[in-house]
DNA sequence: AACAAAGCCAACCGCATTCGA
DNA sequence: GTCGAATGCGGTTGGCTTTGT
């Protein structure tokens, strides 16, 4: 799995970090810090490279560094931030504590990039199982509408907005929610229980929000009165400021990450 | 049991950006 | 303003492990 180790011409040495090197960084780095990482490894005894000595601490040695397998919470942001921000690696790991850019990468890269593929075929399916063309997709942008169905089948709701503009809350908070592309329209794409966009944990407690509170499938024609009747749905609906964020506080668990990101992004 | 293929992930590489003289 | 060094970032590599035949 690791590199064996190996010295380059000028005696730096490569590949894997022994159990001693790492002590020897450690012990270094909690004693003194980071203060110069060309210099360090010098200073700490150690024939690597600063940028070795760098990466194995930022992706290894931190003592804040989890070990463990991800967590689906964990992969569920990743998912939801890739979305949002594409390839940035380190962007994504300044939301998640504990998890390396690096990591975060392989992780996508070896299991999530997959079933992030999965879920967009998913979207991309209407309830009756078949594709949706280009045209469908230009229709809806055009002619705001909200599908509902109850069990196992999509929830597509579509809300229109006068905001032109990507950074307000109430475009963040629906491209969030969505997952869709900030600034195109104003999409919320829901599953409920049993639909794999249900895995995603973000809209999970919206769903059950909406799911819990509508018992039967609804026509698109009176689903956003319906809707708006709902406070919660109201809220999630209109997005100004206030109720947007009442509504989010409810959700105390994730909604240091959402506030987090929104200050990132801003 | 032996081999091949696929999966996985630590580490490397090169480029871009930041910083300081 | 310029330049070189340091740092940070994202893509890629390579080798071990696991799974399939």
């Amino acid at each position: 799995m690791v590199k064996p180790s190996k010295f380059d011409k000028k005696g730096v040495k490569k590949g894997a970090w022994s159990e001693e090197e790492d002590e020897k960084l450690r012990a270094y780095i909690q004693r003194y810090g980071h203060w110069n990482w060309s210099l360090l490894p010098k200073f700490a005894g150690l024939s690597r490279s600063g940028k070795s000595c760098r990466l194995r601490w930022v992706n290894y040695l931190r003592p804040d560094m989890k070990h463990g397998n991800f967590t689906k919470e964990e992969d569920d942001i990743i998912v939801h931030l890739h979305t949002m921000l594409g390839n940035k690696w380190s962007a994504i790991a300044a939301k998640l504590p504990g998890r390396s850019d690096n990591k975060i990468k392989n992780r996508w890269n070896t299991h999530l990039k997959k079933r992030a593929h999965d879920d967009h075929t998913v979207l991309e399916t209407d309830h009756h199982g078949t594709t949706m063309q280009p045209a469908d997709h230009a229709n809806q942008k055009e002619n705001p509408e909200v599908k509902l169905q109850k069990k196992g089948a999509l929830i597509l709701a579509q809300v229109s907005s006068d905001s032109p503009s990507c950074s307000t809350r109430t475009e963040l908070s629906s491209c969030w929610f969505s997952g869709s592309d900030c600034g195109v329209s104003k999409n919320v794409a829901l599953q409920t229980s049993d639909y794999q966009l249900a895995e995603d944990f973000w809209t999970e407690h919206f769903l059950e929000d909406i799911t819990s509170s509508v018992d039967s499938i609804m026509s698109p024609l009176n689903v956003v009165d319906d809707l708006i009747g709902q406070s919660s749905c109201k809220e999630m609906m209109m997005m100004n400021d206030e109720y947007s964020w009442s509504l989010l506080d409810s959700y105390d668990e994730y909604n240091d990450e959402f506030i987090n990101f929104w200050d990132y992004i801003k």
